[in-house]
Parts: structure tokens; C-alpha cells; sequence
DNA sequence: GCGGTAACTGAACTGAGTTCGGTAATCTTG
DNA sequence: CAAGATTACCGAACTCAGTTCAGTTACCGC
């Protein structure tokens, strides 16, 4: 076989594959996203930067999904919480991109106008200009650990050892089970972060 | 040459020549191990279950280094900042860990003691219970993903467009460059939350 | 001192990622 | 409307990481 009638890849099949693929197995292989397509694994070359590109269009798509959204048309606290919910959610719905994305994450320059946008809100809500970034940037920090957290658990519960570590079986019994825990660490710790960044207004 | 007078190999010295190199060159590959310690591959083997056994090393060392400070014998406040304090210094000081290490994170059940302590102090100075872990899993997810942060910058500060994103480039103007800016937003992000968790407590 | 075990080497294998020449279909252009 | 260039695939080969295993020799217990 040579070239075929119409053409088998592009750039948007590959990346559609390639998270499929990482949905399903929670890997990446360039043997297994060939298979997947059809097609042997020289082909991909043609189209995609060899696997470092296909992660790069996967870190292109979540990026986008979370700028997409238009959450700074509001008060900056509902706008902080929505941002912050729609970038963990975007992770929470593809687990296996936390592992491949958490070491090199999200640093594209369209993702600019996103932050220029929180900046805005934030300065015009009253926050010193040194201070914004500072804000913008501890939230994401918190968002990715979250995201880390969602995929491997802190604490495996059922190796808690009931008499030698009694209060941290105690705190655990008063929880729900693992995905939920997570949420309400997240939930939790997403508040607590704004009440402290409300503090920086005061009058 | 087959068995020498002196064994060449142990764990400790394999995981030492392992930090070694991961601070170094920020990667570990068994070749480089096993040349850094003027052994062949195989002779690893021996002494450690592999390339994830040897990242389990490391990953042990950390968490020791961690959980070793007494952190527990001072109010809650002050014992949750010198615990996160020291949990990202411990990844400041080996950046090139963090990208071993962070999707496959701290779950040793060695660690649990250092859960249940904290769960006690944060339960005796009056959190409810089943509040207690969640606040130590949302910080510890704020640390992790602030060391993310410290490893790969949020925002390529000479990439911003000046007038495509006026906002952003004078929030950037207005903050100390790289290691520092990162230092400043995980203070900025500590303290948020302490205040937060703090309102947690009213009468 | 003799058998068993321990600590290495060396050769080999798998499997991922990648490169490159070959081939046939499509596009371009005179 | 025919070359010629380009495109999109295949197939073979290569590198390199990780791993296994048989072989060799030094130490250790009895």
C-alpha cells in the first residue's frame, strides 16, 4: 500500500485518539495510537511532532476547553470560583492528562488573554497590582494539586491502622469515600483561599 | 570479574547516586545509575526492585525528611505553616523530583502518623472532624501543585504581548522575577487559606 | 574445606520512539 | 492533459531504556 484515496489522519483524529486512548488506559503509546487509528506508527510523523507534539495538541485542547469560558463578566469572587471549578473539572473528566500534563503544564501564550482578563478583575475589584498574579497564581497551584489529589488518593484508608493512628481512622470514619472526599478537600480548601484573599481588601 | 572483595551496592548508596543524578540532570535512567556507580545495569537488580523500586527510595527519603519535624507540639496555626513549609522545601531542594514523583504521590502509610498528629492538634484546637482532613488534604494539594509551579513557570514572563495583554504584562512588571515570584504567591496562597480555615472556628 | 548463597558481569530480549527510503495517489503547472 | 512535484502512507531499521537470566567468583556457615 502507498498513499491512500483520502487521507486516514489529521491532526484533529490524532488528538481525538490519543485521548481516547489515555481516557481508556491512562497511557500513551505511539504503538497503541497507531493501532488505534488504523495505521502504522511512521504515519503519525507526517502529521504531529513525534509524541511530545500529540501531548502538545492534548494540553492545546484542555487549554482551550478552560479559556473558552467567560467568567470574568462578574464580581471577582463568583469569578475566581467558576474559573476554578471549570479548570479542575476539565482535569477531573480526563484523568489519565493529569499525569501527562502535571510536569509541563499549561503554559501557552493564548492562555494570556485569560489571565490578562483575571488580572483586570481582580485590580479593578480593589487588589493591589503586585498582588493579582500572586492570587491568580496560588489559585491555579492549589487547582493543579487538586487535580493530582483526584487522581492519586493521600490516603489509602484501608491501610489506616485503627490503634496506632486513632484520630486519623476517627477523621477518616467521619468521611465520605474517595472521589467525594476529594470534592470536599477541594470545595474546602477553594473557600478558604478566598476568605483569606478577601482579607487583602480591607479598607 | 564476577563477585567483589567489597560489595559495591547498597540501597542507600544507590539511592544517594539516584538523587545525585536527578538534581544533576533532572532525569533518572538506569545506564546513567549504573555508570554514576561504576557498576553494569543488571548489578542493580540486586538490591532494588527496579526503576520504580529506586524511585521508591526516593520517594521515601522525602517523606522521612518530612515527617521526621515536630511540627505538632505548637498551636495549629503555626504547625500547619511549618509543616507546609518545610513539605515544599523538601521539593525546592530537589526540583527535579517533583516530576518523579508527583502523579505517583506520598501515600507511604508511614506518613500516617504524621496525619493523625496533625488531625489531633487541628481536632483539639476545636475543628470539627470531619473537617480535619480536608483541610490537611487541601493543603497539601495547594504544596503539591506549588511545587508544580516551582518546576515549570505558570506564565513565560517574555512572552507576554505588551499590548495584547496590558493587564498581565503590569502585574508581571510589578512582581520580582521567577524563583521569587513563585515563593510569593505559595506565602500569599499559605496564609489565604490559614485565614480561611480560621473562620472554621467562629464561636 | 565444602556446599550454599551473594554480588557482580555479559549477553540477550522486549518495547517505545523515531528515522528514512520506497511507493502510489493526488495536486500543480506549463 | 501530461509530466513533475508533493503528499500520505508502509516497511525496515535503529537507538535506547528497562529488564531477565545464565555464568563466574568471592564470601559465609557448618
Amino acid at each position: 500500500m502507498a498513499r491512500p484515496r483520502t487521507p486516514l489522519l489529521d491532526r484533529t483524529r490524532i488528538a481525538a485518539a490519543a485521548l481516547r486512548l489515555v481516557d481508556d488506559h491512562g497511557t500513551l503509546t505511539i504503538p497503541a495510537l497507531a493501532a488505534a487509528l488504523g495505521v502504522r506508527p511512521s504515519a503519525l510523523y507526517h502529521h504531529v511532532d513525534g509524541r511530545a507534539g500529540i501531548i502538545a495538541l492534548l494540553r492545546e485542547d484542555l487549554c482551550t476547553s478552560i479559556a473558552e469560558g467567560d467568567y470574568w463578566d462578574q464580581p471577582w469572587e463568583p469569578a475566581l470560583t467558576a474559573w476554578a471549578h471549570s479548570y479542575r473539572d476539565a482535569f477531573a473528566a480526563h484523568p489519565g492528562l493529569v499525569s501527562l500534563l502535571a510536569t509541563a503544564p499549561l503554559t501557552e501564550p493564548f492562555l494570556h488573554v485569560m489571565y490578562d482578563r483575571a488580572v483586570a478583575v481582580l485590580r479593578d475589584a480593589g487588589f493591589a497590582e503586585k498582588a493579582t498574579l500572586s492570587v491568580i497564581t496560588a489559585l491555579e497551584s492549589f487547582v493543579l494539586g487538586s487535580a493530582l489529589d483526584l487522581v492519586a488518593p493521600s490516603v489509602m484508608i484501608d491501610l489506616v491502622d485503627q490503634t496506632a493512628t486513632p484520630h486519623l481512622a476517627g477523621a477518616l470514619a467521619a468521611l465520605p469515600s474517595r472521589p467525594a472526599r476529594a470534592d470536599q478537600a477541594f470545595e474546602l480548601g477553594l473557600r478558604a483561599q478566598l476568605a483569606g484573599y478577601r482579607t487583602l481588601l480591607a479598607p
